[in-house]
DNA sequence: GCTTGACTCTCCCGTAACGGGAGGCCGTAA
DNA sequence: TTACGGCCTCCCGTTACGGGAGAGTCAAGC
């Protein structure tokens, strides 16, 4: 007969935890003194307190392994087994499917670090040509949320970048510009009302810009600048890159958005 | 602004749980009507729930993403989804360890239901060689539990079948049989005071025992029946392989121990 | 026999993220 | 007027314990 401390030694269960088994009707002491309520294992509970880590392993939960203790005719023991199996399959499908998106979270949050870098600073780059689906529409630019939310909503997991704005005006509009709300897919994606298509890949001429969307303005003057005076020739539409902003995921505050400004050029200049 | 109602309909989240957020101060409905305690909820607040969803199906807790959405300044924000990307990695490989040792126990049931099918019917069949950690001893036959406690123990997970013995002597002794109790494993692992050894394989004779061990016996005398009736040449040691009895998993009642007999014979009889 | 320190007991609270239900208020439609 | 549906708060239950309070117990040393 062991008192509960040092059948808590053999066992390597805490002592709170036999305590709670023996409420629990799980792993119950051999021997009870009526006087002092001091619980006394003997030595055989030392395997039934093994199986019962064992069951926990297997991640059941206590009162099946009650019930798994009981059982005498194991009729079912398999079935039992095979449920078990393939919740703990279901678990991890899961798990893996959080996994995958945490690695698309970090990877656009450390990209965003990156651009975060050349804030203000005129780059050169050649884009990838780039699969989107997009909606386009004639208003005010501050209508485009809901378009985002659409596409947002339909693409589902099969977005597949960040959210980008085609602009097919030449100048500034106020009341109806002509722009298309695009997001990157992977794969070929049919949603109603949206087009889906290649955006051309090719040189390009970009600028990130922080703080708030009234702001962008001095950031495409800067660009046209840039573009003048190197006498590229622009190609319709210009793009905006939304690397960080509200609707993302941990939007903060405006003068923290992040917006990069693309614009294609001739190759040949 | 939206009852609580229409705004679960939007979120799909249930009434109680945008109860317990606004409690929780992680979705504070925008307004709280201050005679009725009403709440209502404003259009962006959908994003804001959305939000909470997708930093759910992260496996964020409701206290992380608390913090998150109140998180301006991220400048940990990497730490903190490298740490919770690693969490679930380690919970995903325990929980496949979990799996796994499902499997194995799903294998041993199986083969015991194909087993249990055969019970009193001799069977002649082909062992394969079996690598074993053996230990060796004198005594009563009931000396042998700790033995196989000491295998078990020792070797932990490296444990690939059934538990078996086998018996030295070619007659019955109370007191001072020679016997050994033999653990199948993987891989060689060496234990201290076993013997690790490859058991032979080859043609074998075997008989599954169902009920307590005290009625092995009649069991054993059915065996050599058999092989005397065939002119069989027994080739020592034989062997008792475990397949249900105390010590395994959910040990049932003796009635149902089983329990095989296997003797070795001479190849070309 | 007494004290001391280690051990044990019961009881209660807290965890995480809600769900269920009771009992009651509010607004509206028949 | 009455019913009905929606909303409210409050409380309990879930799982598998851990922490701690306050009190009783055990064994050893003096």
């Amino acid at each position: 007969m062991f008192s509960i401390g040092e059948f808590s030694q053999l066992t390597q269960l805490p002592v709170k935890t036999l305590r709670f088994y023996h409420d629990e009707g799980l792993l119950i002491a051999a021997h009870v003194d009526p006087d002092t309520g001091y619980r006394y294992y003997q030595n055989s509970q030392v395997e039934t307190a093994r199986i019962i880590v064992y069951l926990r392993n297997l991640e059941f939960s206590l009162s099946e392994i009650k019930s798994l203790l009981h059982t005498q005719g194991d009729d079912d023991l398999l079935n039992v087994l095979e449920r078990q199996r393939s919740a703990i399959h279901e678990r991890i499908k899961q798990l893996r499917q959080a996994v995958k998106s945490l690695d698309q979270f970090i990877a656009a949050e450390k990209e965003t670090r990156i651009m975060v870098q050349t804030v203000d600073q005129i780059q050169e780059k050649v884009l990838d040509p780039l699969l989107v689906a997009g909606i386009r529409m004639k208003g005010r630019y501050s209508d485009c949320g809901p378009l985002f939310g659409r596409l947002g909503r339909s693409l589902g997991r099969h977005i597949a970048g960040r959210p980008l704005l085609l602009h097919f005006d030449n100048e500034y509009r106020e009341d109806d510009a002509d722009f298309e709300a695009c997001m990157p897919i992977r794969g070929a994606k049919t949603v109603e009302g949206a087009s889906v298509r290649e955006l051309p890949g090719g040189r390009c001429v970009s600028l990130v810009h922080r703080g708030p969307y009234e702001q962008l303005g001095r950031s495409y003057a800067k660009v046209f600048e840039y573009l003048n005076a190197h006498k590229f020739k622009v190609l319709s539409p210009t793009r905006e890159v939304y690397l960080k902003g509200p609707g993302m995921i941990l939007k903060g505050n405006p003068k923290n958005y992040l917006t990069e400004i693309q614009v294609l050029v001739d190759g040949d200049t």
